[in-house]
This record gives C-alpha cells, structure tokens and sequence, in this order.
DNA sequence: ACCTTTATATAGGAAATCTACATATAGAGA
DNA sequence: TCTCTATATGTAGATTTCCTATATAAAGGT
C-alpha cells in the first residue's frame, strides 16, 4: 500500500541528488535511534524499481576520481512524494485529535 | 525496516478499540484520496501478526446482537506506535528544511 | 601486507502484500 | 419471496518487497 523506504529515497534524493552509497549512509543516520541501518541489498534493488517506475533516474559521474552513480528524482517522483506529505500531515493532525 | 500499514492500524487502535471491519473502513476513510482502500485480505492476517507479536489484543463480544472481535492496543504497541510519532516529526521537519 | 571503508550489486530465503475466493448474517427493495 | 447489497471475518496462492549473506573492486590507513 505504502512503501515507507521508497518514499524516504524520494525525500532524500528532493534534498539534493545523490549516489548509491551517499543516500544509503543518509538514511542510516535519519532513521538511527529507531530503525535498523539500511543495507545495500535493500537499497540497491530498491533503486533499481524506482528507476524502472520512473521515479527517479540516474547517472554516472565522475567525482574526485571515482565513478558514481548518481540518482535524481523526477516529476513523477516528486508527485509521489507529495502523496507522503499529505499522508504525514493526516498522521499528526490524527495525533493531535487523540492527543497521544 | 518500517510496516506502515501496521502503524496506522496501531495509530486507529490508540485512538479506541475497534472490531476489524470497523477498522478497515476507517483505515480506507483515513487514506482516501492517497491509497487504495484497505482489502479484507491484507487487514486480517496483519491483525493476527500484530496479535501473535503482542502488539494488539482480540476478544469476542457481543454489540447489538452480533458477535464481534474487537482489537485494542497493549503497552508493546503504544512503544511501537511512539516510534513512528518520531519518525514522523523527523519528516515533517526534514521537509521543512528542504522546503518542498 | 593487512584491515577498514567506500562503492555497487546479486542470490536466496523470509516476510508482507495483493487478488481472488469462501462463508455467513442482516437489511432493503422489487 | 427473491435478490442484491452491506456487514463481518477470514483463507489460498501468486506477486512483491525485504533481509541476510555474499561477491567484487578500489582506496586509504597502520
């Protein structure tokens, strides 16, 4: 219904672009105290998907010697995402309502 | 790394306890608009997950002449539910950051 | 030389989700 | 009465996603 690690990819990636390696280390620090590390045999099929949907796209680059692939949200992306916010806005005025 | 669905059926659970129907359709109320509405056949084996992990209690009782199982939350789902309340917040004010 | 970190990715098993179906009762309307 | 819809709770099987473990390679530290 609502893939939570997908859409944190998204809102990551609205940020700034980034590669693989980057946004899975971004993650892992967004998330720590509350949910497990994101490991790169769930990000990197994660991303594969994403790219096949349109969602995002990505890019090799160059980078201080090395070649990254760097991935960037798209249009269609963005509106996924707007799809989130809304849902994340609903959650807190629900919270509010019960006040928990 | 994060169910969502089995946040928002904790999230409805907190507010009052329900029986699953009732919870279905108030989980396909919430997410009107967004989400698909809430199947039969994803609610009710995500009701006996949360259960068979203490998340939730069920009980049979009777309301106006039908028998009906009625969910409520445990203390182990309120813990969990405090999570995503974090998680959440950390996004609202991630969004608000980046501005979108 | 060896170890750790960076960087990207796949294989296989486990878990969750979706689609479709099954069953039963209650109420509304023709 | 018969039929249809809504209520109410589930299961079976296929698909999708997720987790664990592993693979590879380059760069930097000690």
């Amino acid at each position: 219904m609502f893939s939570f690690h997908d859409n944190l990819i998204l809102m990551m990636l609205a940020k700034k672009e980034m590669y693989g390696y980057e946004l899975m280390k971004s993650l892992t620090e967004f998330t720590s105290g509350l949910y497990e590390p994101t490991k790169s045999g769930t990000l990197y099929p994660a991303l594969k998907r994403l790219e096949d949907r349109g969602l995002i796209t990505s890019e090799m680059r160059e980078h201080e010697g090395n070649t990254l692939k760097y991935y960037r949200i798209t249009e269609k992306g963005k509106n996924r995402l707007e799809r989130m916010w809304t849902m994340v806005s609903r959650i807190e005025e629900f919270r509010s309502k019960i006040g928990v």
